[in-house]
DNA sequence: TGATATGTTATCTT
DNA sequence: CAAGATAACATATC
C-alpha cells in the first residue's frame, strides 16, 4: 500500500455501490476526490486513513470481505483466490489514477465503507478507538488497564473490544489467547499477574508474526497486489475446530463467544 | 436443500 | 447499564 498509491493523482472514481460511502452522495465524492494526490497510508485500529493533498483524508474500513486491489498500468497476473484479482460483481467502487494505475475496493458483503475526512473528523474517529498494540504506548501497565476496566467480562471479549484495545481481530484474539494458555472464557479479573504479563507479550508476538507473513487470509482478504497473506499454516486453533491441537495433540474446541466463533484447546489453556 | 457460518460493528432488546 | 441478539449482505459449506 505505502509504495503503491502513495504519489498517485486521482482521476477518477466510480462508484458502483454508493451504499458504501453513504451518507455522501456519490457526486460530492468524486468531486471531493478528484484531482487530489495520496500522500501516504496510515491506520488506526481497523480504519485505514490515506492522507490526501488538499488536507483531506479517506478513511477505509473493509470489515468482513472487503479488499483493495492495485493494479499499475502494466497489467499484472490474476489471482483466482476467491473474489480477489480482477474486476467482478462484487467491485464496488473503483479509482482510476492520472498514470493509468487503478484501485478497485471489491466488498462481497458491502458492509465496509469509505468516508471523506478533514482532520477534525480524523480526531474524532481516532478518539473513539483504544491503544495501538504496536506501538508503544501499548505498555503492560496500559494493557492491565484495559483488562481490568471490565472484570466480568470475557478476555477474549476484552481483547475485541476496539475502545479498550485497537485492531485486533477474531483471529488474532483466539490465537492471542492459545499462546498465553488463557481460555478466551477467562472472566478478566481472574487473569493472574504472570498470565497478564503473557497475554501481553502474545498479543504483539502473534500481530506482529501475522503482520511479517502479509495476514491470513484465512477468507477473503487479500494484499494489495491481489495475493494471499501466509500466515494460514502458522495458525495454531482459529479455523482448526476438531482439528488436533499442534502442541499438546488433543481435539481443538469450537464454540460460540459473544456471537464470534471461538477456538481453544481445552488442555494448553485454562 | 436448508441451516449455519463468515478476519465487523452499530443498534436494538432484555 | 450491560450482555446478548439482530441486522446490514452475499456467499460457501456442512
Amino acid at each position: 500500500m505505502q509504495t503503491a498509491v502513495k504519489g498517485k493523482t486521482i482521476k477518477s472514481v466510480e462508484v458502483k455501490a454508493p451504499k458504501l460511502i453513504r451518507p455522501m452522495a456519490v457526486k460530492d465524492f468524486q468531486k471531493q476526490l478528484r484531482g487530489r494526490k495520496i500522500l501516504g497510508v496510515a491506520r488506526r485500529a481497523k480504519v485505514l486513513l490515506l492522507p490526501l493533498s488538499g488536507k483531506k483524508f479517506l478513511a477505509v474500513h473493509l470489515k468482513l470481505t472487503g479488499q483493495l486491489i492495485y493494479k499499475s498500468k502494466v497489467q499484472n497476473p490474476k489471482f483466482k483466490i476467491r473474489t480477489g484479482g480482477e474486476v467482478n460483481k462484487f467491485t464496488r467502487i473503483i479509482f482510476y489514477f492520472t498514470d493509468g494505475a487503478k484501485l478497485d475496493f471489491n466488498d462481497l458483503r458491502k458492509f465496509g465503507w469509505m468516508k471523506i475526512l478533514d482532520e477534525a473528523g480524523v480526531a474524532k474517529i481516532s478518539k473513539e478507538f483504544g491503544i495501538e498494540p504496536l506501538t508503544k504506548d501499548f505498555t503492560l501497565v496500559n494493557f492491565k488497564s484495559a483488562v481490568n476496566k471490565y472484570p466480568n467480562r470475557k478476555i477474549k471479549q476484552i481483547l475485541l473490544d476496539q475502545k479498550l484495545i485497537a485492531g485486533i481481530g477474531n483471529i488474532y484474539a483466539d490465537e492471542s489467547c492459545f499462546c498465553a494458555g488463557v481460555l478466551p472464557t477467562r472472566p478478566a479479573g481472574k487473569i493472574s499477574e504472570a498470565e497478564m504479563k503473557k497475554l501481553y507479550v502474545c498479543v504483539k508476538k502473534v500481530l506482529k508474526s501475522a503482520l511479517a507473513k502479509k495476514g491470513t487470509s484465512a477468507d477473503t482478504y487479500l494484499q494489495l497486489s491481489g495475493r494471499p497473506g501466509g500466515f494460514l499454516p502458522y495458525l495454531k486453533v482459529y479455523g482448526r475446530g476438531g482439528e488436533n491441537c499442534k502442541r499438546c495433540g488433543s481435539k481443538i474446541q469450537k464454540i460460540k463467544l459473544n456471537g464470534r466463533g471461538t477456538h481453544f484447546c481445552g488442555k494448553c489453556q485454562d
